[in-house]
DNA sequence: GTTATTTATGGTCGAAGTGACCAAAAATAA
DNA sequence: TTATTTTTGGTCACTTCGACCATAAATAAC
C-alpha cells in the first residue's frame, strides 16, 4: 500500500508484550522498506475501510502470532503530523499480553520476523535490551514508536495492581501458584516485592469476592515447597478506572 | 464536507463538561442535518490532513466556545464499522473541563447552538437531564455518541481522585477554599463527601509535597464562616497510573 | 542420610490512611 | 438575640500497607 498525499491513513501499532523468567519483554521486528528503514519498529499495519481498529489488530497478531485467545486493549492515538514522513497517518496503539510458553514456539519458527527485547524505564526513557545484551536507544526506533513504547508500558505498570491484566500474561490462568503471578508483576514494575506481602495483597483482593479460588493441589516443578494453585474467575468485573495524561 | 466511500475519515468529538452548583453538566448540540437529523450530540469536526486530532480538538472548541486556556485530554478512539451510517469514520474523543463562569456568558451569546445536560449515570446506563427536568434517552443520542459519554464520564470519574482534574473545574484555581473544590467532587461523582474527611484528604494529599499553598485571606462571598483559599501549583507530576477497559 | 538452600505459607508490629462521628469558630439569616 | 450555615479541627475504631520474622515442605549439596 503506498500512501497518497492529502489523505490521512489510520494504522494499528502492536505493543505485544510477555513475561519470561522474570524480564518484561516487547516484540519489536526491524524495518525492510523505508522510511526508516532498518530501524526497529512495533509491528504495524493499516486499518482498511470495511475493518474496525480491534479487527485490524486482531487480524495482524492472527498472520503474525496464531495465538489463541489474546487479551486485547486500546492504548491511546498519536496523531502527530510529522509522525510519518509518507503523509498523514495516525496510530492507535494496542497492548497484548501475551503468555510466554504460548509464544515461544512462534518466534522461534522459520519465518518469524519478530524479535523480543526486554523492556525496563529508567525515569522518561525506555530501555530495550538484546538477549546479548545490546541495547537499542530511543533513536533506533522507528517514528515515534519510543514514545509509542513509553505510553504502553506506563499504561500496564498503571494498570496491573488494580486491573487483572497481570493474569494475562500466565500460562494457564485456571492452575497458576502465587509465585508464578508475583513474578509478573515483579517483571512488569521492574522491581522486587515482598512476597508475604504480595499474597496478602492478591488474597484479599481476589478471594474476598469469589473470583480467585484455590483448586486441588497439583505436584509441580520446581525446588522450594510445592505452591497452592489457584483459578481466576475471568469476571466482567468493573475494571475501568484510571488513565492516561 | 461530504464523506466518500471507501474513504477513512477521522473526527474529532468533544465532551465538554463544566460544574454548575454541584451538578456535572455535558454541552450538546442538535443535529441539524442528516444523518441523526434532530438527534443530540457532541460537537465534533472532521480531522484534517494537515493537523493532528489535538489541534482539531483545539481549533473546534476555540471556533465554539473561545474559553481561555482550555485543558483537554485524550480519552477513547471509537472505530466501530457501523458507527457513522454516512461511511467510515473513526472518532477521537477529547474531555474538556471548564470552570462554569467562563462557560456560562459563551453559552447565552445568540450564535451558541451548545445547550448543557446535568450528566450522571445509573448502572451502565448514562442519565442526561434537561434544564426543566426533561430528559434526553439514550436513543435520542446520535451515533455511538451514548457510548462515548459513558466512557467519558468513567474516565472521569476514575481520574478525579488522583489527578488535578478536578481542579480544572475551578473558576480560579489561584484561589479556591476546599468547599468549592469539594463540590466539584461531589458534582463529578454525584455523590455527597465528609467535608472533615475531604478537607484531610486533600491537604495531605497536596499539602505534602507543597502544590497546594495556603493564600491570604479574602473577604468571600456565601453564608458560613469565610474559608481559607489555597493555590494550587500545577505542576508537571506524575499523573499517569491508569486506563480504560 | 544429614545439612544447606529454596520456595511457600503464615503471622506480627507499627505507620499511615479511611469512614463515621463530634465540637467549636465565624459568618449570615430570622 | 437566636437559629442556621459553612469552615475548621479533632477523636476513634477499623483497614491497609510496608518491613519484618518464623515455619513448612520441597530439592540440591555434601
Amino acid at each position: 500500500m503506498e500512501p497518497e498525499r492529502d489523505r490521512l491513513y489510520i494504522t494499528v501499532d502492536l505493543l505485544i508484550m510477555t513475561v519470561r523468567s522474570g524480564q518484561l519483554l516487547l516484540l519489536l521486528s526491524r524495518r525492510k522498506r523505508p522510511p526508516c528503514e532498518g530501524m526497529w519498529a512495533l509491528p504495524g499495519r493499516f486499518v482498511g475501510a470495511e475493518e474496525s481498529a480491534e479487527e485490524a489488530a486482531g487480524k495482524l497478531l492472527a498472520e503474525m502470532l496464531p495465538v489463541p485467545d489474546p487479551f486485547m486493549e486500546q492504548v491511546y492515538t498519536f496523531s502527530d503530523v510529522a509522525r510519518d514522513p509518507r503523509g498523514r497517518v495516525v496510530s492507535m496503539a494496542y497492548l497484548i499480553s501475551v503468555p510466554w510458553p504460548k509464544l515461544e514456539p512462534l518466534l522461534s519458527e522459520p519465518g518469524t520476523i519478530l524479535r523480543s527485547f526486554h523492556l525496563t524505564a529508567e525515569g522518561e526513557r525506555i530501555c530495550l535490551t538484546d538477549e546479548s545484551g545490546a541495547s537499542v536507544a530511543e533513536e533506533e526506533l522507528a517514528f515515534d514508536h519510543a514514545r509509542i513504547i513509553r505510553t504502553g508500558l506506563m499504561r500496564l505498570r498503571g494498570k496491573i495492581d488494580y486491573s487483572e491484566i497481570g493474569f494475562r500474561f500466565l500460562e494457564d490462568p485456571d492452575a497458576f501458584s502465587l509465585g508464578e503471578l508475583q513474578s509478573v508483576f515483579e517483571a512488569v514494575l521492574d522491581s522486587r516485592l515482598d512476597t508475604s506481602n504480595f499474597r496478602r495483597f492478591i488474597l484479599s483482593r481476589y478471594q474476598r469476592d469469589g473470583r480467585l479460588s484455590e483448586i486441588c493441589k497439583e505436584e509441580k516443578r520446581g525446588r522450594g515447597r510445592p505452591a497452592v494453585l489457584y483459578r481466576l474467575e475471568t469476571g466482567n468485573h468493573a475494571e475501568n478506572r484510571r488513565e492516561e495524561k
